[in-house]
DNA sequence: TTGACTGTACCGTCTGGACGGTTTATGTGC
DNA sequence: GCACATAAACCGTCCAGACGGTACAGTCAA
């Protein structure tokens, strides 16, 4: 457990860094390999060409994604918990300070809007489950789409919300979603 | 009224279509050119550089929300409806065939996400507003988080929502935020 | 005549990727 | 414990093509 990182991931991280801060435009191998510390005849060692690069960088969110799905779903399970309001809290409260995976998005959206169709599958299928499974699937999708609008806008830089409406807004919707439940 | 689109616009919606279909990074001068039927030449000759071009497409697409904002509210209250309600099922009908409008912010991001940091500031002053002036801010904010939500997921290829599903929801969203007012 | 372009040529820079070479880790036989 | 072999990990350089931008002469309709 808890072995370093490898350096196919300290490349993936230093890849994201680079889109966070430059923008997907400017995520160029030579920006990645100074990002990460090695050259860039290193990042083509591990990852044979960009391509390759991206779609790593948007396989590991997806199944980091759903394994934090799967897992606070199992955990609500045998606790006997609620299961969308867990998902949904452990979701959110999801890395939240090197919350930049979501930057493997907007560098596979910038190269290659296809690439996201398959990550977009993926997802598609755990949420369709968890709000199918829920006793109402209406308002369970509400409550991931709000989700997916906190997390989406902070990634585009064009938060309307504030910081400190925040966990107003996700207790709220945690609440809402408990409801469902009684 | 309904005059004939400018060369400025049509060169706009030639960009969106490059960045929908090819993603940001394949956004060229060269290419945006080519999709409006126009010389790069012509292209220049209207925005100087790439970045006034960029800045073209975030203002005209947050001027366009905006507008549409200011409207919807003012028809509300002239005709003494419930103002939240309205306003959102105006965003969320807005161009929905045309709804190219979105790739302006992933090109900018993509360039430069700098660029959009001022957009932000501006959609928020009106977000803030409206949620302020609702009776019940946090669920208001939902509401329009659940319209993000929907649209940028689209907009980035990664729908977790089936085309059929999307009018309940917003059935739903309207008539939580119409309850409000009662 | 003027504004709105076209078309072509060109420059400097950036970028993806190929490639050959070098260091480092991991055995393996003795 | 050591010499050696082998592969993995990584470096530095080079090149062709793409891209942003400039320059400029010419076209054409209002």
């Amino acid at each position: 457990m808890s072995d370093k990182p490898t350096t196919k991931d300290l490349i993936l991280d230093a890849a994201e860094t680079v889109v966070a801060r430059e923008g997907a435009r400017h995520m160029t191998i030579e920006a990645v390999a100074a990002e990460a510390g090695i050259s860039k005849g290193g990042v083509l060692y591990h990852y044979p060409n960009k391509m390759a690069l991206l779609e790593a960088m948007v396989t590991r969110m997806v199944t980091g994604v759903r394994d934090d799905i799967n897992r606070a779903e199992a955990e609500a399970k045998t606790r006997g918990l609620p299961v969308l309001p867990h998902v949904i809290e452990t979701l959110f409260y999801r890395d939240a300070p090197k919350e930049q995976v979501g930057n493997a998005v907007l560098a596979a959206s910038a190269e290659q809007p296809h690439l996201l169709e398959v990550a977009g599958t993926v997802l598609a299928k755990e949420f369709q489950r968890l709000t199918e499974e829920s006793p109402d699937p209406v308002l369970a999708q509400i409550a991931l789409l709000t989700l997916d609008g906190l997390k989406l806008t902070a990634l585009l830089g064009l938060n309307h919300v504030f910081d400190n409406q925040i966990d107003a807004i996700m207790d709220r919707v945690i609440a809402m979603t408990r409801e469902m439940y009684q």
